[in-house]
This record gives C-alpha cells, sequence and structure tokens, in this order.
DNA sequence: CTGTTAGCGCATTCAG
DNA sequence: CTGAATGCGCTAACAG
C-alpha cells in the first residue's frame, strides 16, 4: 500500500533481496522463467509488484550486447508515401519487443551519413533506410557494424545487406508504356524532385523516346504542388492530353487546377498518380495510380531483422517487392 | 590506410590506448575538450580516425544516467494530423543531439499503458505524448520516474508533468458559435470516433443547444469516410446546410461526396474542417477549417523538455496554444 | 534449479 | 591539465 520505499527508482538488487534470491536468479525469473522454479517465480513477481521494479534495459544491453532497438531512418516524416511502412514496421517490431529510433535526413545526404553515424553509437540490432545508404562511408561502417540493415523503396544490384523495394525507373517505363497504349501523344510529367521521383522520370523518358515536358517541384509534393505544377506544364504545352504525377497528392491538385481551368478528367486530360493513397480510389474521378506495398515493405523489413536478430539467416535478403498499375476512371477513355 | 584491426567495434579503451593517454582523458577529449589540451585533443582525433571509433551510448548513459533519448508516443503514424509536430519534435531534439524513440498505442489504453512502462525501461531522458496520459497507473509511474513528461494536443487540469495543447471542448463550442452566427439552422457534425475528436462534438453540441446529427466514423479519418458520413448524414436531414468534420481529411471526402450528388459547396452546403492541412487552402473552394500550430507543440515540446534535460526549470510549464477559426470560399455565404 | 564471479564501455568521483 | 580507481545495473559464463 505504501509508495516506493525511496525516490530512487527500484533496481533487480532490490527486488532480489526482498524476495530473497540472489541477483542471477530474479534475472532468470523475469527473462528466462523456464529456468526458475515456478515458487521463486511468485517470490520474485511479488517482489517486482512491490517495489514497481522496471528492468534498466541500458544496462541489460550493455552486457547483453542486445539493445532490443532498430534504427529507422526516412527522409521525413512528412513524407506521406513511408508511414504504412513506418507504422508497421514500428507495430511488428514492438510485438517483438524491439522499438524504432526515429531520425530523419532531409534528403540530405551529409545529415544521413551523420544520423548513421549517430544510430551506431546507440548500437541498435538492426537499422531500416527507406531509400538506399547513399555515402560510402556510411555502407562501411555498417558493414563494418555487422548488424542487419535493410534498405527499402528502391533497388540496387549492390545493398549494404538486405533490401525490399522495386525499381523506381521500371515504373516510369511501365508509365510510358501505359500512356503510349493509349495512344496519347502529348504528355507531361509533374514531379517532386527527390532521388526517386527522378529515377521515374527517366525510366519514363527512356521508354517514351523523347523529351517529355516536365514540371519539378520540391518534395514533398503535395495538392498545391500539383496546381502549380500543372500551370507550367499547360504553359508549356497546351493540348496535354495526360499527365503523369509522383505523388497522389500531386495528382489530387493537378485534378483541381485542371476542373479549377474547366478541363474535364479524363475527357480532356488524363491523369496518373503513384502510391494508391488511400483516398485515390475514392476520388471522382477515381485516380488511376501506382501500387506499392508500402505495408508489406515495414513487414518484411521488420521480419528480416527479427530474423537475424534471432540468429536465423534470411533465405531472401533481396526481394524485389513490384508494382503494379492500377487503372481508374482518370484514365478510362483516350481524351482528344 | 588499413581497415581496424578486428572485426569488433573500437572501444574508448583503444583510442586511448593508440593515441598513448588514458581512458579518461580520451574521454575528456571527446565530450569535454576545453579541459583538455589541444595536442592531446589532436592525437585523441588522430587514433579515432584511425580506429573508426564511435562512442558507445549506452554505456556512457548507464554510468551517466542520461540516455540522450526521448520517447514519443503517439496514437498511429498514420494519423497525418500530428505529422508537423513529431517532424519537428524530432528535428529540435536531434539537433541537441536527443534521439526519439516512437511508439503507437493504437488509441488502446492498455497499449498505452504497456507502452509507457516499455519506454521508461529504456530510462529516457524525457516524455512526449499526443494526447493525455490516461492510466492512471502509468500516471504515477512516470511521476515517479522523474523525468519530464510533455502532454499536448489537449488540455488537462492536472497534467502528469508539462503540457502544450488546447481545449478541444473550446474549438467544438467556438465551431458551433461560427455556424450560428451565420445563421444556419440545420447542421451536421462528420467526426471521427477517437476521445478528442469526441470532444469537440460534445462542445459543439453544448454550444448548440440542441442535439446535432453526427455520423461517427472509426479513426483515422480519412477522404473515404467523409463520403460515407455525408451519405449518412443526408438520409437524416436531406437539407443540411453545413457540416463540421473533425479532419480535413474528411472535409475533402465531404465535399467530393456534396459534388457527386450535384451538391455546390458552399451555396447548397458549407463545410468546415479542422487541423488547417497543407491543402485546404488550395481546395476549390478553399476549405474553411481550425488551425492548429501543429509545428510550434512539437518546437515547445522539444524545448520544455530540454530545458529540463539541462537542469533549467520552465517558466510556463502548462501552456495552452490555442486555436484559430480561418474562414475560406467553404463558408463564405450562407446556403438556404 | 540456484549462486558466485566477472565484466560490458564509459563517466564520475577523487587525487595529483 | 592528466590519471587511477570505482561502479552504473545487469547478464554470460561457469560452477555447485
Amino acid at each position: 500500500m505504501k509508495p516506493q520505499p525511496s525516490s530512487k527508482a527500484a533496481t533487480l538488487h532490490d527486488v532480489a533481496r526482498i524476495a530473497g534470491v540472489s541477483l542471477i536468479t530474479a534475472s532468470r525469473a523475469l527473462s528466462k522463467p523456464e529456468l526458475v522454479s515456478d515458487k521463486t517465480i511468485a517470490r520474485v513477481q511479488e517482489a517486482v509488484a512491490q517495489t514497481g521494479y522496471l528492468p534498466n534495459l541500458m544496462a541489460g544491453g550493455l552486457k547483453s550486447k542486445r539493445s532490443q532497438m532498430v534504427a529507422g531512418i526516412i527522409p521525413a516524416l512528412s513524407v506521406a508515401q513511408f508511414l504504412p511502412t513506418l507504422q508497421t514496421l514500428t507495430e511488428t517490431l514492438a510485438q517483438a519487443g524491439y522499438q524504432l529510433i526515429l531520425g530523419q535526413t532531409g534528403y540530405d545526404v551529409a545529415r544521413e551519413e551523420a544520423l548513421i553515424n549517430t544510430m551506431i553509437s546507440r548500437r541498435p540490432d538492426g537499422l531500416f533506410m527507406t531509400g538506399l545508404v547513399h555515402a560510402a562511408a556510411a555502407r562501411a561502417r555498417l558493414q563494418q557494424a555487422g548488424i542487419p540493415v535493410v534498405e527499402s523503396w528502391d533497388f540496387s544490384a549492390q545493398p549494404v545487406d538486405m533490401l525490399v523495394g522495386f525499381s523506381h525507373h521500371d515504373v516510369g517505363r511501365a508509365i510510358a508504356a501505359f500512356f503510349r497504349a493509349k495512344g496519347w501523344q502529348k504528355v507531361g510529367i509533374a514531379s517532386a524532385n527527390d532521388p526517386r521521383a527522378r529515377q521515374r522520370c527517366e525510366g519514363f523518358e527512356a521508354t517514351w523516346g523523347q523529351p517529355v515536358p516536365t514540371a519539378l517541384v520540391p518534395a514533398p509534393s503535395g495538392l498545391a504542388r500539383g496546381r502549380e505544377a500543372l500551370g507550367t506544364l499547360l504553359a508549356q504545352c497546351p493540348d496535354l492530353q495526360a499527365v503523369y504525377c509522383s505523388s497522389d497528392q500531386m495528382a489530387q491538385g493537378v485534378l483541381v487546377e485542371a476542373q479549377a481551368r474547366g478541363l474535364r478528367v479524363p475527357e480532356d486530360l488524363a491523369l496518373c498518380g503513384f502510391g494508391n493513397a488511400e483516398f485515390s480510389a475514392h476520388m471522382v474521378p477515381a485516380l488511376s495510380t501506382v501500387h506499392v506495398d508500402g505495408a508489406g515493405i515495414g513487414e518484411r523489413a521488420a521480419q528480416m531483422i527479427l530474423q537475424r536478430c534471432a540468429g536465423q539467416s534470411v533465405e531472401q535478403p533481396v526481394q524485389d517487392i513490384g508494382f503494379s498499375i492500377i487503372e481508374r476512371r482518370s484514365t478510362e477513355r483516350a481524351p482528344g
């Protein structure tokens, strides 16, 4: 009934003393109960309840070399694209008793490198990256640190360690092929200016075979940037028939701007986004887009890291998770 | 030129040996250089570069009782509302050398409590909560842990420690007063079913003075839920004049559904959201909404935690950051 | 099943 | 300005 004996946090030492057992027995009763008799476990748990003991994971980790933390590095929290991945990653790791430490690079390679060093200083049991590790020094550090690393949302022939992603270049090519199959001649690109979005642009142009009018806007791209971008594109090419947008949020903006200018979608202008956001299927017209299983990336990455932490090897350390074009109303008939 | 002498990570011990100084001198050269001669610092840094040494923050933290980590607890990463707060919090803390450990409650009080215990086990130097701490046991634990705690995005007369937020009840009242001043009679609510959104509903009804048709949808609310909710509301009240939505994302859905049904906004139906999302000002019509300085919450929370960590006291440990209704086109004239 | 011994890597006393 | 000793809280080895 009375509160904790002192103002300081109880240690395992206190628990052991109150339970009348040795330190290590108390430790085992809590973390490896199968090695301890039920009676002892009960007494230890009684002492834990009495003292309000919570283990100090820093101390445990120092000795056991397992921090039960995973570092997660993203460009910025405001990039909606990665949220399902991060949410699933965090949840799956949490179920296994691991927490995520978050770091944001702001798409800056120098910050990415500094962040990786900071993270390694915490001795995480694994590291998750959205995108690839860009700095060579950071790659070397990670390899030397010997922890499981998952790069994601991109593809590389030489990953640092493991990878779950797909080729953005291929996405661009697929969209261009899709546009071409529709018979459209005058097409444009409204894209954020981040490395992966640029790869999609390059893929698009590679398949398209000639330069494509492109409006590049700063990342992260949103509705406002989409409106702006359509303005830019129409100034370059007034008889535009179709636009590929580097995010569904941006496509929403292009749609709004089109409607504001009296252009009908898809009759006058067709639209394809990227990301298959929650809202895309419910827009009017419903938005054609590229689906990527973001939650799946988070889930697989978590599993890969957890397997490695459990000492198992991962069968497929490099997974191409693919993508698919989802055709909806916004590209339903060839305009013009 | 040759790589690290062994496959194991270098320790400060190695650095000290190579630099030809004692352990503690190497430690000071890195963390308190003002106490060490420049010559010694240079030699230590040389050794650091040579070994690729990265400090082990777990070990340092164990001794110094400072983990340089802050725990951040949110309902779910997918709640867009909190992203600016989290982004600013993470950045501001990172500038001061602190990292955020993330935990998601899923709006579940039991998970919240378990999560707080897990977090305390990591001995964070501070804890940030979106919302209030609900479980009494968790409040007690946090108070006993003695770390700075900031609750946010809500208001309470008895915060655990510090708080940056505002009254959701007052938001609801303000919107109801705003709607009343417009002269509208038939109004409805499209709201997510989370605790804070419900408080806004209650505030709205309290000021409105009579029951208000309400469509509650599961949190987090998005565009699809908004469409669904407007359907529900129109079924109850076909001559609806105005709708308050618990998020701008949901308001987007209500707008889409209204347009799909041939209702003009605001001529036939006025709309007010909550959150002042990045896109709201750029919709057509521009969306009236409630602005809350989410980034400001993150910034202030970080400052409060950092001040406490620096041993200073915080002048205003409880800050009402307020809110403001932003009138845009979607509520511009009284319909009907 | 339980206990003893010995550190994990570093920073905080105290001394010079 | 530099150093030697001590221990943060816990767990991996080994013993019994």
